[in-house]
DNA sequence: CCACTTCCATACGGTTCCGTATGGAAGTGA
DNA sequence: TCACTTCCATACGGAACCGTATGGAAGTGG
């Protein structure tokens, strides 16, 4: 058994790369070899074809986004509020966000296969949200409206224009954050 | 002066159609051509290039989200709260959102030109909602924080999962309206 | 150190696409 | 109707990429 000198995960990291700048497309074997500095004899070694390494990066997307919400759930304490001020601080940090997910959610409108991942990572996202703001408030469908609003602030996050000044930024972070706080 | 068998408008909106389903990379002339059931002969005689195309594409697509904007500011009196209402209306609802806006706003992440077109539309939107939000509440750190949350919840709304009751969706709406019309 | 497996380089055929060149069809004004 | 412009079909060269085939390099167990 020897030794990969390009092991799988390096392919996918660079595959991730190529997806978060230019979408499912632009994951090109030939491309993505030479920015590995290899040729693609050892890509179709290890996945066969490309629709193979595609699933691939897309079941460790997955895998990372589940960590990613156990890490958060696990990590900090506190009750309710301090939690998801803790949270709203890793959401709204631009940069946070795994670089491709904005690509794979576009995706996913496209391929049903990729939607239903995608579906699969917001709701677990979600079911931690609705238990949160369910200790801030008992109105069930302020839970619902300010969980999808906060999730909505982290896919939309690196979307928007960012406010030029950042101490502004900082404040209507906060202001934003009260607002979701509110009883 | 001969009239154009596959006007400009045509080849636009078959493009936004490629754009909002695969990216840039995916408007290629030859596919287009054959989508609109003619050969690439006329494309390249009413645009030059591709690159020249898809400078085409977005200056309709900035045009059209102009004129969105103003539309809605002309469209519906009422005071900030009425208008409020009726905005978010068109803003949660699925569907309404240019089929190519994501994409675009994806692509203004990689070509900066691209970007500077997407921050012009966000602002002359943010510009209309710091107005009306500036009429329920004095605060202007909330008047930003809502502004900016009302544009973060129109941008991911297509990116996010549907509530699977359509009667929960609306309720959650309203819900979500009524946080963001609090004094 | 040698047979064997694992991993990768290289070369190739086939496909898709870009952009150009050229001629013809179709409409327009005199 | 006829010269002229506008618009498009067709054919071509070249580039990028997919996937396969084949052989060689590099480790590994006996």
């Amino acid at each position: 058994m020897a030794k990969a000198r390009t092991p799988r995960q390096r392919w996918i990291e660079e595959g991730w790369r190529l997806l978060a700048s230019g979408g499912p497309d632009a994951v090109r074997v030939e491309p993505l070899a030479a920015a590995l500095d290899v040729t693609k004899g050892g890509f179709y070694w290890q996945f066969g074809d490309r629709r193979s390494f595609l699933d691939a990066l897309l079941d460790a997307w997955e895998e990372a986004a589940a960590e990613e919400v156990i890490t958060l759930v696990d990590q900090h304490g506190g009750d309710a509020a301090q939690r998801l001020t803790e949270l709203f601080g890793v959401v709204s940090d631009r940069g946070r966000l795994q670089p491709a997910e904005l690509a794979i959610r576009l995706w996913g409108r496209e391929d049903p296969e990729v939607g239903a991942r995608v579906h699969r990572v917001d709701e677990r996202r979600l079911a931690y949200l609705r238990d949160l703001f369910g200790e801030i408030t008992a109105d069930p469908e302020q839970v619902e409206a300010r969980s999808r609003g906060l999730l909505a602030t982290y896919v939309a996050e690196p979307l928007l224009p960012p406010h030029p000044d950042p101490a502004v930024e900082d404040a209507v972070r906060r202001a934003h954050l009260a607002l979701l706080l509110r009883p």
